[in-house]
DNA sequence: TATGAATGAGGGTTCATTCAT
DNA sequence: GATGAATGAACCCTCATTCAT
C-alpha cells in the first residue's frame, strides 16, 4: 500500500509540478507583457511544455489569470501578515496598518504587479470559488483579521463590512495614486488614507 | 461670413455625427455582448457606416472604450446631480448621499452599466486626458463637490483626497456587493457604507 | 530502430510533402497571376492546406518568393548541365556557350518565367543563405564551372568574378531584349552575347 | 496675346510645381522607407496636397515610382558626363571609364540609391516609354556615347548592343558587389570590370 | 498523459480610389 | 483644379482549439 501510494504520488507530483510550471511561466509573461500580448503559446513555450498540455490543466487563458490572481493577492496578504508578525505589533490598529504600508510599498516597487492585480486586491481574500489547494489558507487570513478587529473593537457589529471596505479603499486608490498620481501623489496621500482607516475602525 | 461658418459646420456636423453613431453603437454592443465579444466590424455595421471610417474616429477598441466608460461615468454623475437638485436637499452631507444612492440604484437596476464600469467609476470626474468637448462640464461638478464639501466642513484639509475616496470606495464596493453578493448584499451593505461616507466628510 | 526511423519519417514525410505542396502552388500562381496579384489566401487554397499552415513554413510571401526565385534559378542551370552533358560537349568555350543557349531559349519559351526570375539569374549559384536541403548542390554548379573555366585558361585569375560577370550579363541582357527588343530582339543580339562571352574566357 | 500667353503659364507653372512635389516627396519617402512601405497618403501628406491631387498627375504608386527610375538613372547619367567633361578626359575609353567609376563611387556612397535603382540603370538612357519632357535629353546622351564609341573604334559593328551590354554589366554587378560582397567585395572587383569594359570596346 | 502540426475563423488594419463639396 | 471624408474590399496574420500520434 505504501507503495502504491508513493507511485500514485510521484505522477501527482509530477502533475502538480507541470501545473505550477504553466502558473509562473504565465505569471511572468503577464507581469512583463500585459496579459492582452500574451498567448498561450507564449505561456507553454515559457513553461517548456507542449502547446496542448495547456488545456489538460487550465480552461482557457481567463482561467489561469483569475487563478493568478487569487493567488498572487493572496500572496500579498500573507507576506504582510508575516511583516507585522516579525515587527512586534500587537494593536490591531497598528497591524492592519502595517499591512496597508506593506501593501502599498510593494505596490510602488512592482508597479507591474499594481497593474496586474488592479483593483482587484480583495479576491485574495474574499473569494467564494477558491482554488482546493489553497482554500484554507485563504480563509485563515480573513478569519484573522475578523476576529482581531472584533476583539479590537467589540463594538463594531459590521466586522466582515469595515474589513472589506478598507481593503478595496487601499486597493482601488493605491491604483490612481501610484500609477497616475490622481488626484495626488501616493506619499501625500498614504497619511490621509491612514488616518480614514483608524477612523473606519474605531 | 455666416454662409463660411454654416458651410463648414455642414461637414462637422456630418463628422461629429458619425462620431457619435459609432460611440453609440459602440457603447450599446459591449453592454449586450461585452467588449471582448464585441469586434470593430460589429461597432460599424451597427453604425451604418463602413468599416475604416471607424479608423478615422478613433485608434482601436480601446480607444473607443476608453471614451465611453469616460463619458458614461461622468452622465451618470451629471444625472445624480440633477437628482439630488432636483430633490432640494441643502446640505452637502444629504447631497452627496443623494449623489451615492442615485448612483447604487442605477447600478442596480443596470448591471451591465456596473459591469461596463466596473471599478472606474472615478474616470468620469477624475481624469485629465479628458475628451475635449467635455472638458468643461467634467471639471466642473469635481470642482462644484469640492467647493461645496469646503464650505460644509471648513476643517478638512484634504478635500480632494476625501471625495476621491468617497466615489472609490462607492465603485469599488458597488461592484462585489451588487454582483456577487460578496461579502454582503447591497442592501445590508448600503447603510453601513453611507455611515461610512458621513464619516469621511465630518 | 527501422521501426522509430521510420515513424519519424512519417511525420517529416507530411511536413515536406506540405511544404513541396505550397511551394509549387506559389510558383504556378507567381507566373499565372504575378506576385502583386497573388495573395497568400491564393497559395494556401490552391494547395489544399489552412490558411495558417502557410505560416507553419514561411514567414511571409517574400520569404516563398524568394526561395523560389533560387530554386528555379538553380534548376534552370542544372537543366542546362544536363543538357550541355547529352551534347556531348567537351571544351569549356563550347560548353558555357550551350548553358547560356540553353537558358536563353528556356526563357524565350516561358517569357512568365524570365519575368519571374527577373534579373536575378545568379541568385541560383551565387547565394550564401541557402535553403539547406540544396545546399550542397548549389555549390555544386558553381564548383564545377569554376573549376572548368579554371582549366581552360590557366591564365586566368579572376575565375569567380567572370564567372559571375558572364552570368550577370546574360540575366541582365535577356531581360530587356526578350521582353521588349531593347535596344534589339534577341536573335540579333545572340550572336554579340555569345562573342563577347568568349572574349571574357580568353 | 501675351497676357494670356503668361497667365497661361502661371497655371502651367503651378501644375508642374505640384508634380514636382509629387515626385521629390515619392523620391524622399521611397528611399527612407522603402515602395513597399510608402502609401500614396504618405506621399501627398509629405508633398502637402490631398490625397485626391495624386490621381490628377498619376495613375497609381507604380507610375511615379517608374518616372522616378527613369529620371534619376538619368540624372547620374547625366552627372557622369559632367564629371568626365571636367575632367577634361577625350579617349572614349578614358571618358566611359570615369562614367562608370562615378556612378559606382555614386552608388557606393548612396546605397538606398543602388537600392532604389536596383539593377535597371539601363532605364536612364534605354526607354521607348520616355516621359515626353525629357525625352530629347534622354536620348541625347544614348546617342553621344554611342556617336563616340563608333569614332574611338569604327570597326564595332555593335555599338548599340556594345554600350547596352557595358551599362547592364556595370548596373547588374554593382548591385550584388556593394550591397552583398557577393562573389567579391567592390574594391576587389572595380579592376576587373574595367578590364572588361575595356575588352569590350576594343 | 503529452505532443505539436494543422486548422480556419475572424481579428485588426490598410489603402487605393471615389466623389461631393 | 483641389480637397479629404468615406468607402469597403482585401490584406496579413494570430491564435485558441482540435486530434492523430
Amino acid at each position: 500500500m505504501d507503495n502504491f501510494d508513493t507511485e500514485m504520488t510521484k505522477i501527482e507530483e509530477n502533475k502538480l509540478e507541470k501545473r505550477e510550471n504553466l502558473l509562473a511561466s504565465a505569471y511572468n509573461l503577464f507581469m512583463r507583457k500585459g496579459i492582452h500580448n500574451t498567448s498561450i503559446s507564449d505561456i507553454t513555450d515559457n513553461a517548456g511544455v507542449a502547446k496542448g498540455t495547456f488545456y489538460l490543466y487550465f480552461i482557457d487563458k481567463w482561467d489561469i489569470y483569475e487563478k493568478l490572481i487569487i493567488e498572487r493577492s493572496y500572496l500579498l496578504f500573507d507576506e504582510a501578515l508575516i511583516y507585522t508578525n516579525n515587527k512586534g505589533s500587537r494593536s490591531f490598529k497598528d497591524r492592519i496598518l502595517d499591512i496597508a504600508d506593506y501593501i502599498i510599498n510593494a505596490f510602488i516597487e512592482n508597479k507591474e504587479l499594481l497593474k496586474f492585480i488592479g483593483r482587484n486586491l480583495s479576491l485574495g481574500i474574499y473569494n467564494d470559488s477558491l482554488v482546493d489547494e489553497y482554500q484554507e489558507q485563504y480563509k485563515n487570513i480573513k478569519e484573522i483579521l475578523e476576529k482581531e478587529l472584533k476583539t479590537y473593537n467589540n463594538k463594531n457589529r459590521h466586522v466582515s463590512a469595515t474589513l472589506f471596505m478598507i481593503i478595496e479603499l487601499i486597493s482601488s486608490t493605491c491604483y490612481d495614486t501610484i500609477l497616475n498620481e490622481t488626484p495626488l501623489p501616493i506619499d501625500k496621500y498614504k497619511p490621509i488614507l491612514f488616518n480614514e482607516i483608524k477612523k473606519m475602525i474605531k
